[in-house]
RNA sequence: GCGGGUGUAGCUCAGUGGUAGAGCGUCACGUUGCCAACGUGAAUGUCGUCGGUUCAAAUCCGAUCACCCGCUCCA
C-alpha cells in the first residue's frame, strides 16, 4: 500500500458494503454456520457470477484476443496460450523458487516494544579485529583502533548493536543517513555520531564491508573511530537469547526466539503422511508457467516474445488475514508470464504496465481511485531486475484510504525463474530458447540462431482483489431513490445484465414478459443472469435490481400488447423511455457493449 | 502476535439478572397502470461458542472463535 498523492476523501463505508454483499448473495463469510474461518471466503450467487465475469473479461482480452488487438513494442501481434496446472506441484519446484526457503519467514517479536520483524531483515554489527580489517588496503592514519574491541576481548567478533533493513547496503543506508540509530552497547551509551562506509578492500562483497564510526561518549568527550563489520544475523545468533541486542531499545534479553510462521500450506502426498510425502499448495501460479515452459515450447508454435497465461486458485497462510476479502489466505490469481529477449524486456514492462492500467479502466475503475505507481529502488523483489523494476495498479479501497492497496503487480523477473529451474540440482533440464530469428547470418542468408534464457515480464493480478474494488467502486449511495444505493457496475461485469418485469402479473403481461425473457436469455444468457420476476411492486422489483446492479429493466405494460412497445429503465439515472419490443435485443447488446 | 472495539431474526438495531423484541426485508393471499405502494396474515433466533456464578444469564465472570479499527506483516 502507498500513500495517497491527492486527498480526496473516500466516503464509502466498507460496513454498508460488507453488509449489501452478505444481503444481496455477493460474499458471504466461509463456515459461517460452524462459526466462520479466518482469512476465508465464500461467493453467493451473485459475486460468483461478478467474479466469473471479471475472470472471463481478462480471459477473453488476454487470451482470446490479446490485448483486444493491441500491437506490441515492435509492432507485432501480442501472442499469449494459456495452461492450467496443478495446486499441488512436485516440492522441488518451491525449493528452485525459493518459496521454501524464503516463503517460510521466520520472525522475531522484540518483547519489550512488542515490535515484530522478519529474522532475516535483522543486521548485526560486529567489532572486527584490526588485521582483518588491513587486509588488502591501507587503514587511514586517522583511525585510532578502538579500545572496545582490542581492550575488551568480549566484545570481539559479537553482534554490538542491529539494525533492521532488508539488505547489507540498505543497513549501510540507513546507518550512514542516520547514525543515531546505532546504540553500540546501551549500558555504556555508547551512541554513534557519525559513520561512514570506509572503502575496504572488500567492497565487492558488501556483507564485509566495514563501516568507521565516530562515537559521542558523554563522559569522556572523546571520539572514537570504530571499524565495524555489518552482516546478517544467523539464526544461531539468537541463541542464547541475551546474544541479540533489540534493534529498538539496544537491549539484550528482550528479542525472541524466530519463530517460523509457515506462509506456506503443506499438506501430504498419500496416505502415510509421513515427513518424506510433505507438499506444498502453491503460493502463487506463476511457477506452473515456468515449470511448463519447455513443454510449451516444444508442443506449440509459439516464439519468443509470447506469453503463458493462468488463473486459478492459490493459498498463502497470511499472518494476519484483514480487510473483508482483500488479504485471504485462499485466494485466485490472473498471471500472464511473458517471455522476451533481454534486450527488448524493457519496452515489454513498458507495455503490459501501460496496457494492464488502461484495462482496469476500462472494466470499470476508471476514476481517480485507480492509480499506476512504479515501485521504489528499495522495494524492489528479490527478483526485480535493477532498472527495470515493478510497478503497483493500485485501488483506493475505503480501507486502505487515503492510501491504496495492490490489484496488480507487473514485475520485471529478468530471467530468474527459469534459471532457478534450470539449475536446480533435480530438474537437470536446459530451458535456453533457441531463437531462430537472431544470430550471425549463415552462408545461406539464414541466421544461426541464439541460445537465450527469456527474460519474464509478470503482470499478476488478484481476481478476488479486483471483484473487491469493483464492489466498492460500483456501491453508490443515493438517498434519493428506494434502495438508498446502488450498484454501478460496468455492464460487461455485471452480474444481472438485464431483468424483465410484467407491471402487473395478469392481463397477458406475464406471458409477454416470459417472452421476452426467453429472447434475452438465448442471446445474452452465456454473459450473466436475465432476471424476471412477476411478483410485488414494481417499486420494489426495480430496488432490488439496483443493489443488485443490473444495468437495464424492461417493463412489459397494457401498452405493450396494444402498440408493441416496452419501458427501459436505466439504472444509473432511474429514467425511463418506451422503445419497441422488436429492439429489445438490440438495445441490450449496444448496452453491453456488443454492438 | 500486540492494543482497542463489536457479536441478539436475512439486514439495521433495542433490550443492565425474571416469558426473545422493533423497523425494514422475506413469504402467502388480496388489491394495484411505472420506483421498497396498500390491506390481511405467516415464517424466521441454541442472543457467536464453551464453561462458571445464580433459584434464574442475552445481561455478571472466564476462556475461545469470528469480524472491524490501529500497530505489525504482506519474498
Amino acid at each position: 500500500m502507498s500513500d495517497a498523492t491527492d486527498q480526496q476523501p473516500q466516503t464509502k463505508s466498507m460496513d454498508d458494503i460488507m453488509s449489501l454483499c452478505k444481503r444481496r448473495g455477493f460474499i458471504y463469510q466461509a463456515s459461517e454456520i460452524y462459526g466462520g474461518v479466518n482469512g476465508f471466503w465464500d461467493y453467493g450467487p451473485l459475486g460468483a457470477q461478478l467474479k466469473k465475469n471479471l475472470r472471463d473479461a481478462w480471459w477473453q482480452d488476454i487470451v482470446m484476443n490479446p490485448c483486444q488487438g493491441k500491437l506490441g513494442p515492435k509492432g507485432g501481434p501480442v501472442s499469449i496460450v494459456p495452461v492450467d496446472t496443478c495446486i499441488i506441484q512436485n516440492p522441488k519446484v518451491w525449493e528452485a523458487s525459493g518459496h521454501v526457503g524464503g516463503f517460510n519467514d521466520p520472525m522475531v517479536d522484540d518483547k519489550e516494544t512488542k515490535q515484530r520483524f522478519r529474522a532475516d531483515h535483522l543486521f548485526g554489527l560486529y567489532v572486527i579485529d584490526g588485521s582483518e580489517f588491513t587486509v588488502g588496503g591501507a587503514v587511514p592514519d586517522s583511525v585510532e583502533w578502538n579500545q572496545l574491541a582490542l581492550e575488551n576481548p568480549a566484545y570481539a567478533g559479537k553482534i554490538i548493536s542491529t539494525v533492521i533493513a532488508g539488505s547489507v547496503a540498505e543497513a549501510i543506508g540507513h546507518i550512514t543517513q542516520d547514525p543515531k540509530q546505532v546504540v553500540l552497547d546501551c549500558e555504556l551509551n555508547l551512541r554513534v555520531k557519525k559513520a561512514t562506509l570506509w572503502s575496504g578492500p572488500n567492497t565487492d562483497y558488501p556483507e564485509t564491508s566495514a563501516l568507521l564510526f565516530s562515537l559521542s561518549n558523554n563522559q569522556q568527550q572523546a571520539v572514537l573511530v570504530l571499524p565495524i563489520k555489518i552482516g546478517q544475523v544467523a539464526i544461531d545468533d539468537f541463541y542464547p537469547p541475551d546474544e541479540v541486542p533489540s534493534p529498538f531499545s539496544g537491549r539484550r534479553n528482550t528479542l525472541t526466539l524466530p519463530r517460523d510462521f509457515n506462509l506456506m500450506f503443506k499438506t501430504y502426498l498419500g496416505a502415510t503422511a509421513t515427513e518424506d510425502d510433505i507438499a506444498y499448495l502453491r503460493p502463487e501460479t506463476a511457477q506452473g508457467i515456468f515449470i511448463n515452459f519447455k513443454n510449451v515450447v516444444d508442443t506449440t508454435r509459439v516464439s519468443v516474445p509470447f506469453g503463458i497465461a493462468q488463473t486459478g486458485k492459490a493459498f498463502r497462510n497470511e499472518v494476519t488475514p484483514r480487510n473483508f476479502t482483500f488479504r485471504s489466505r485462499e485466494f485466485e490469481q490472473m498471471e500472464i508470464e511473458f517471455f522476451c529477449h533481454p534486450e527488448e524486456a524493457n519496452d515489454w514492462y513498458a507495455f503490459w504496465r501501460d496496457w494492464r492500467m488502461q484495462w482496469w479502466q476500462e472494466i470499470g475503475l476508471a476514476g481517480e481511485n485507480l492509480i499506476l505507481r512504479e515501485h521504489d529502488k528499495d522495494e524492489l523483489a528479490h527478483y526485480a531486475k535493477e532498472g527495470a523494476g515493478t510497478s503497483d495498479i493500485e485501488y483506493r479501497f475505503p480501507f486502505t484510504a487515503p492510501g491504496f492497496g495492490e490489484l496488480e503487480g507487473i514485475a520485471h523477473r529478468s530471467n530468474y525463474d527459469l534459471s532457478a529451474h534450470q539449475n536446480h540440482p533435480e530438474s537437470n533440464t536446459k530451458l535456453e530458447y533457441l531463437d531462430t530469428t537472431r544470430g550471425e547470418l549463415a552462408k545461406n542468408g539464414q541466421p544461426k540462431g541464439e541460445r537465450y534464457l527469456p527474460d519474464v515480464i509478470e503482470p499478476s493480478a488478484g481476481l478476488d482483489r479486483g471483484v473487491l474494488a469493483i464492489l466498492c467502486e460500483a456501491y453508490t449511495p443515493d438517498p434519493e431513490r428506494p434502495s438508498k444505493v446502488y450498484m454501478k457496475f460496468h455492464p460487461r461485469v455485471a452480474p444481472i445484465k438485464a431483468a424483465v418485469f410484467p407491471l402487473v402479473n395478469k392481463d397477458g403481461m406475464p406471458e409477454k414478459a416470459a417472452e421476452l425473457h426467453r429472447l434475452l436469455v438465448k442471446r445474452f444468457g452465456h454473459l450473466g443472469k436475465i432476471e424476471t420476476d412477476p411478483k410485488q411492486s414494481i417499486g420494489k422489483r426495480y430496488a432490488r435490481m439496483d443493489e443488485a446492479g443490473c444495468p437495464f429493466c424492461f417493463t412489459i405494460d397494457g401498452d405493450t400488447l396494444t402498440d408493441g412497445t416496452v419501458t427501459v429503465r436505466d439504472r444509473d439515472t432511474a429514467e425511463q423511455k418506451r422503445i419497441p419490443f422488436d429492439d429489445v435485443v438490440e438495445f441490450v447488446a449496444t448496452g453491453l457493449g456488443l454492438g
